[in-house]
DNA sequence: CTAAGATAGTCCCACTTGCAACTATCTAAA
DNA sequence: TTTAGATAGTTGCAAGTGGGACTATCTTAG
């Protein structure tokens, strides 16, 4: 008897009942929703299951969780000292996620900061060699990942998809962040 | 003087030195990663802003988080009683996580549940009509989001996007998750 | 019939993450 | 200069979530 308290005090259709009741209803007049079809849910679940095949790469081979990883992308690709909030703006990640992020590069030493004497409230990060060479190693593995991804779909379907994403971002003003993220920056 | 322990044990770099130490070396030899054009990367980021888009709707106007969402779009969609582990199957959601939502949504009298006869370990859930009426609220609201946000692309592109969605979820075998939930299911 | 293993559902625990408060610092305006 | 408000970063707290243990039930093999 699961959930004694609650269930007991719902109400209960008779039993006896094995199929649905629903039968004697006419078929639902409004329009009904497919969750297959329907794009939103398609996008979370594609997500969440792409993401958890890439992190058997920076996951279990090097110890990284998503925000520890999306600090190294950011640090790798600019290849430039910035913030952790530039970190946060690029990547739409929650400040304080970030900050535990670094704090975790900082004691394996992959990360490093620097004080910032124009502005001695923020730090700029950059990595130290080992972390380097870390993403040295892990970049061409993550982009073989994504290659055997999207490897189901022609030269021209990847090209259309990113297009495409491209117009949804933009349409959602995803896009604009990194560029106000640089306005920002102000080096 | 923030962290004082961990940060004060790490490397600092003599300060002085505004712009990053990286410019002695040489350009990166390794192919780098840009975070915006890698597509996992694009999924979670554009995921989670869609999600977004869509909680104002079941979230702030009808208390419905995610997974009692889930629940109510599977059992609507199909019009007939099924089991939390079906709806567990389908949407991809731990079973544990799809257990919390049906007891949310039965205390809310929106979901009730009969116990199978068939199967005394299992129930059956139904919507009330309570919660077929939350349903038929919701469910054009969140179509007419849904275009809003498809609305950058061309009807043509919809088609497309919806076809190489398709194919990355067949190849990373998130279709037949629905056809195995359907044979276990076994009315 | 019995025993071993599978399955549905619930719940405890640990982990992650966002929020919000807080400190330190910077900026702008009086 | 002083003061009010913004910003960078850290941390305590609470909510959500998955893993796994657990109970009850079913199934299958002996």
């Amino acid at each position: 008897m699961p959930k004694a308290s609650s269930s007991e005090s719902l109400p209960r259709t008779r039993s006896g009942v094995a199929v649905g009741p629903r039968e004697q209803n006419a078929p639902k007049k409004g329009r009904r929703l497919d969750l297959f079809r329907f794009v939103p849910f398609r996008l979370n679940r594609l997500a969440a299951e792409v993401s958890a095949a890439l992190a058997s790469e920076y996951q279990e081979r090097y110890g990284l969780d998503i925000p520890e990883w999306r600090v190294l992308a950011t640090l790798g690709f600019r290849n430039e000292a910035c913030s952790a909030q530039y970190v946060a703006d690029c990547t739409r990640t929650h400040k304080s996620t970030i900050s535990r992020a670094v704090t975790a590069l900082m004691e394996r030493h992959l990360v490093e900061r620097v004080e910032n004497e124009k502005d001695r409230r923020e730090f700029r990060l950059r990595m130290t060699r080992k972390g380097d060479a870390l993403y040295e190693q892990l970049i061409p593995r993550l982009l073989r990942r994504e290659q055997e991804i999207l490897s189901c779909l022609s030269a021209r379907e990847q090209k259309d998809l990113a297009a495409m994403l491209g117009k949804i971002e933009q349409s959602l003003d995803l896009v604009q962040t990194s560029r106000e993220a640089d306005a920002k920056q102000a080096y």
